[in-house]
RNA sequence: CGGGGAGUAGUUCAGUUGGCUAGAACGCUUGGUUUGGGACCAAGAGGUCGGAGGUUCAAGUCCUCUCUCCCCGACCA
């Protein structure tokens, strides 16, 4: 392609947006912004994303069926699910003006996911044990309406997604499919260059509003990502942060028990406030949180100073109920009696149940609230001051530096992004849809489903963020818009003439070819936009090549640049080639 | 959803206590000179100041409503 006939080059902005892939995809020519969290892919992006599509379709071909459903979908279906008042990122699509609304109000909503439609649609086929396994995927636009979209492609309103769903006659055979998905998935990332179990991970995240059980995400590491993971070294079992099993790292164990005394601390509430005026390791003081559960009953969780409470995942999961919430201040006044900020574990109403975390069981000379107004305890020892409870539990966020339970390992933790996810569905939507089979022996049951995503323009955004640096992108191969970048500098015949004979004989040899022949650029105009695109490999002709009888290329991965003889051209373009990532 | 910031030329922005014909840089057009890392000279085009309403002799500037974008947090199947 002829560079002059895109007209969406590179721009000489030098606008910063709040991610690296927003401003180098904008800046490249890649995207344009229409809105919030919503782009047009530009001729080289349109290019990237195709490529990424590619690679996905090939690998998921080998595991499931294409389809493409539609992005509209009937509210009915939405009801029948009573997703419609639970999923907080629906769009709706109606009548845009009048006219139009005289003729129809029908609406229906842009789906954000597509379990609403496959489901129905599988009813229609299948209805024997004989039809299954079976799995559909497609790979198509989804609209969510996110809260705060951001950091370019990587959380956006309408994005590119790959959705595959999977339906089985019951759990085992639903798990051996699974497996072979994740394996799918795993060779899907290594196609984008990416090393399983070194750039890219599969962890342990929570299951959802479908299933208590985990799902897992595929993360790529990155220091920019917005996820935190926790791996395990001996096993690379990883865990996201919100699920992540914690096991504290205990503060000296002191041999002398102190005294138990009470401190007067009138206004100091609050951890921080409480060390400084204690002057004490922070690790020895414990926070006790009253809880709501299921709007019925309080309880206490103490929890050493320095972590927090995982409700959702943990607490909510060791009490088996279906939702927590922190009491609010008259609650806490009510079941406590004083405001918040001093409840303890000690004299503690022998009504509300006490929850302990593990990180507080080998405390000695600790700190705790005295659930009386003002004060707090020091030189708490268990068993002398407080009955030690019979079993602790593991209720908080875990963080850098905890262990593993199971192995006593320390956590390898790193920040990484979310390309991949895939997770049991089991028969929730079967049963909204009622949808099922006759299994051998004429007996009726509900079919077991999976549901396995990749954000494709998701990943696109990540790739930048991966491979760039400061002048632009540098894109794997598989992936680059373009094979080979040539560029012209000078506008004489000379190098014109010898520029289209390498640009026609590379493509004849297989190559994509970007051809930069705009004539009215100087030469650093041309590198520049040339960095921003990030093609691979680039061959750069001009006067000064053309008479030393060599022609220059440069590798853009590694920034390299090598002179080779005219006649070598092809042979060494494809040596270089097949060499890079 | 809470808090904050901003909408003025294609882009990024300036525009003072309300006051004359609304500016700059980059980009664009024309002519010329250049051509190895974001050129040079000259001339030129380009604006309903997000929208609606109001106050005023006078509104980009003040007030009300509204739409949109951006940032921080919460949220994120």
């Amino acid at each position: 392609m002829r560079q002059t006939s895109i007209i969406t080059n590179p721009k000489k902005s030098s606008k910063i947006y709040d991610s690296v892939n927003a401003t180098l995809l904008i800046k490249g020519g890649f995207i344009n912004q229409e809105a919030a969290g919503i782009y047009t892919f530009l001729h080289y992006g349109k290019r990237v994303l195709d490529k990424i599509i590619n690679i996905v379709r090939e690998e998921m071909d080998k595991i499931g069926v294409e389809i493409l459903m539609s992005a509209l979908s009937p509210f009915d279906n939405w009801i029948k699910t009573e997703r419609i008042n639970n999923v907080d990122v629906l769009f709706k699509a109606d009548a845009g003006n009048e006219p139009t609304r005289k003729r129809s109000d029908s609406a229906y909503i842009l789906q954000p996911t597509h379990e609403e439609m496959v489901t129905p649609i599988v009813k229609e086929f299948v209805s024997s044990y004989k039809h299954l396994p079976v799995a559909f995927y497609q790979i198509q636009p989804k609209f969510r309406n996110e809260p705060r979209a951001k950091s370019g492609l990587l959380r956006g309103r309408e994005f590119l997604m790959k959705d595959l769903y999977s339906f089985h006659k019951d759990a085992n055979q639903f798990k051996q499919y699974y497996a072979k998905a994740r394996e799918a998935y795993i060779k899907t990332f290594e196609r984008f260059g990416f090393k399983y179990n070194q750039d890219f991970f599969v962890v342990y995240a929570s299951g959802g509003t479908f299933s208590d059980d985990f799902s897992e995400e595929f993360q790529l590491r990155l220091d920019v990502g917005e996820d935190l993971v926790f791996r395990v070294p001996s096993t690379n079992v990883c865990y996201n942060r919100e699920v992540a099993p914690s096991k504290a790292v205990d503060p000296e164990i002191e041999s002398e028990q102190y005294e138990m005394k009470e401190v007067f601390g009138e206004g100091i509430i609050g951890v921080d406030e409480l060390v400084n005026f204690l002057n004490i390791d922070i690790r020895k003081t414990i926070k006790t949180l009253i809880y709501i559960v299921n709007e019925e009953y309080p309880i206490a969780v103490a929890v050493r100073g320095d972590y927090e409470i995982n409700e959702d995942e943990k607490l909510r999961k060791v009490l088996k109920a279906t939702t927590i919430r922190l009491a609010t201040e008259e609650e806490v006044k009510m079941h406590t009696g004083c405001t918040i900020g001093y409840a303890g574990i000690l004299n503690l109403n022998p009504n509300i149940r006490l929850i302990c975390d593990e990180s507080i069981a080998n405390l000695t000379n600790f700190e705790t609230g005295a659930n009386k107004e003002n004060y707090h305890l020091i030189n708490v020892n268990w068993g002398r001051d407080v009955e030690k409870p019979s079993e602790f539990y593991d209720v908080k966020v875990a963080k850098d530096g905890d262990l593993h339970p199971s192995t006593d390992e320390r956590y390898e933790v790193f920040r990484a992004s979310e390309i991949g996810n895939i997770f049991d569905l089991g028969t929730k939507f079967s049963e909204s849809f009622d949808l099922t089979y006759v299994d051998e022996k004429g007996e009726k049951h509900y079919v077991h489903m999976g549901c396995y995503g990749i954000g494709v323009s998701r990943l696109m955004g990540v790739i930048v963020e991966k491979y760039h640096d400061d002048n632009g992108i540098k894109w794997p191969k598989s992936l680059a818009p373009y094979d080979i970048h040539i560029i012209t500098i000078g506008d004489s015949d000379d190098v014109m003439d010898y520029s289209k004979q390498v640009y026609v004989d590379l493509r004849e040899n297989g190559y994509d070819v970007l051809w930069d022949d705009r004539l009215d650029l100087s030469a650093g105009e041309k590198f520049a936009d040339s960095d921003l695109i990030g093609i691979p490999i680039r061959i750069i002709i001009s006067k000064k090549t053309l008479e030393s009888g060599s022609i220059e290329i440069k590798n853009r991965q590694i920034n390299d640049i090598y002179f080779i003889e005219r006649a070598n051209l092809i042979k060494q373009v494809r040596e270089i080639y097949d060499n890079l990532l």
